[in-house]
DNA sequence: TATGAATGAGCGTTCATTCAT
DNA sequence: CATGAATGAACGCTCATTCAT
């Protein structure tokens, strides 16, 4: 068992460079600003780092990776729309908490303090959301409910975009916002633009 | 008299840091790169720019500066708002049309190799678009051609962040779109999200 | 722990840069030839020192703090002036063996590798010595051993001079001169110079 | 015949150069300072100068050369010791004037922004001012009018340091000081400390 | 294992000098 | 001859990484 010092190390650094990132980025932040930060030898950050690029890495993986998890749920494709919409609006709604909660990260990978080396990982991740929403709405036409003219790839990167945008802006606020006020609005508008029948787009307000 | 100074140089220089920016970002991209790339002397980049940052600044500010100018026409409020909305839309067609001849600061603006010292310059310039955007959904409410039960704050920046990201993947092709496609799917999306009277939203096509 | 700091290193480098500085100037020395004088890493240099000037100035500052110590020692002003004057001679041989000690930086400030923003301290330095020099001198003529027509701007000056040029002659010497037997000449020259008495003037030789 | 406006290029460089290296140095002074100065051009200083360090060696060449020339006047080794000491004041009074009037110039060499290479040169011409001092004592020795008990190294080292260090502060003065007197002053301190027989050591004033 | 002193490659910037006009 | 734009060697300093203790 290690020390109990040491349980903590590596997590204290990996806060600690998040921290650094955020308001240096990547090329400005110093190593030795990041073992400051943390309380530990800037020695110790190479007994857990490779380099200040695989703790960068490993910041942005972890994030990543948890995100996936949450957006890559598997859609069933024999439900009721109104169920999937539903369902829909339920995971996002936890990708808003997500996000605030992990908001000092999420705020590194959408200003890009990401160098152009790591951007890569981010523009992934954003082309699967992309295509993501893009089978959703492909969902939507098969099933009558939104319109048959649409540019699949341009609406589905606006729909993204909005997302994208809304997003950066919650984590840049200083407090809590109301995350489901938000996440309706957007969805609101976004299905009423997507809508074949406009009267059915329109989201009921919870009971 | 004396060599007469090239005229192409600096414009040489600054086709070449650009290139060199959106390659490596700010601080990867070294100085002795851009020069070369511009097949001119170190010494020669600092007869143009104060140092590397101020480069970059120029390159930005030359860029935003044009980009003001283009967003920030006064809207006539007295106008019928379907006119408004044509000219909306031919503004937004030119916009395309600059960020496609300038894709390659927009990447680099869009993506961010720029830097938290000079994020504020894009943040700063994303926020007036935002407000523009603000400002004409408010008119379309004021005229009743759309939804009262708006947020202003959280559909505007939908609204800023559709258009940021189909911008982002213009400027990413490697061959030019069909603009005024891609436009008149983002507008369509909108306008119908947006409107009162989802008959009214649909855009006309051009007879 | 850690590898325990070199106790040396910073002693190194201070000579080094001193034998540097000395030979080339404080702007011709490189950072590196003193490093590498030092028998140390580039990198070393700035362990120690914030900068180049830095390390010039702590050796010049160094220097001239053990010399005030060593000028500014208090006359005891009810003292018999023939006390006085063997104090003096005194510390004056102290001060010529600490010239010697110390010959490389003192050629380095007498000589003026000092650099136009350094000069400032070894004229003020200069002022102040002669400032002392010219209250012995007031103080001769008040009990009477000096003549009354002197010029004490002027005299003291010339008195501070003829000991600065000795001792620049003094540092520049191959070999350890007879420090005793300079400094008596000098002080023999002066105080003739300066007596009203010439008979009490002449110093006896020490039984 | 050279334009009119060449005969003073070379001249307002010179002048240029002076002001330069006595404000900055010989290593900080930069070209562009002293054409700027000048009011010429770049490249027209190497139409004059072979490099900075000429330019520089010239002033001082040219200084000490018109210096030597003031200086190593023959001494009449026949004539009457009062008629030496008399024609000696006189020199060093056209002396003092010589200073006086190139005091820009007197105060780089005497502070020394000279930097190491060019040291040798105001060294060489010290020493030279020193032994012409040394021969004079020697014959006022030989003459009987001085003492037999001096050291004629430290004495002369003495006497040229006295002159040094007044002339160095006469140079630093911001309006003309009365130099008769200053010069009297010095030189009744050392001849009386010279001197064998006090009472004809003192100068007579001037009828 | 933990530390932080030591290392040295790397880069931005300056500026004396050159040379096309 | 005069100009000043262009050149590029030179050097101070930073900081990621190593490693002796």
């Amino acid at each position: 068992m290690a020390r109990p010092s040491d349980v903590h190390a590596k997590i204290d650094l990996l806060r600690a460079a998040e921290q650094a990132f955020v308001e240096h980025g990547l090329e400005k932040a110093r190593v030795e600003d990041i073992t400051a930060k943390a309380g530990r030898s800037k020695g110790s950050f190479y007994l857990h780092f490779q380099s200040k690029e695989d703790a960068f890495r490993q910041i942005v993986e972890g994030f990543l990776a948890r995100l996936a998890a949450m957006v890559e749920y598997p859609v069933d494709l024999d439900a009721d729309f109104e169920t999937i919409i539903t369902s829909w609006h339920e995971k996002d709604l936890e990708l808003f908490e997500f996000f605030w909660q992990n908001r000092a990260v999420a705020q590194l990978l959408l200003h890009g303090g990401s160098s152009a080396q790591f951007r890569y990982m981010v523009d992934e991740f954003a082309e699967r959301a992309r295509t993501n929403c893009r089978m959703l709405v492909e969902l939507g036409q098969a099933r009558g409910y939104y319109r048959q003219d649409l540019d699949l790839d341009v609406t589905s990167l606006a729909i993204a975009g909005a997302y994208d945008r809304v997003v950066r802006e919650l984590v840049a606020q200083p407090k809590k916002p109301d995350l489901s006020r938000w996440l309706e609005t957007v969805q609101d508008l976004l299905l009423r633009g997507l809508a074949a029948n406009p009267e059915r787009a329109r989201r009921r307000p919870r009971s």
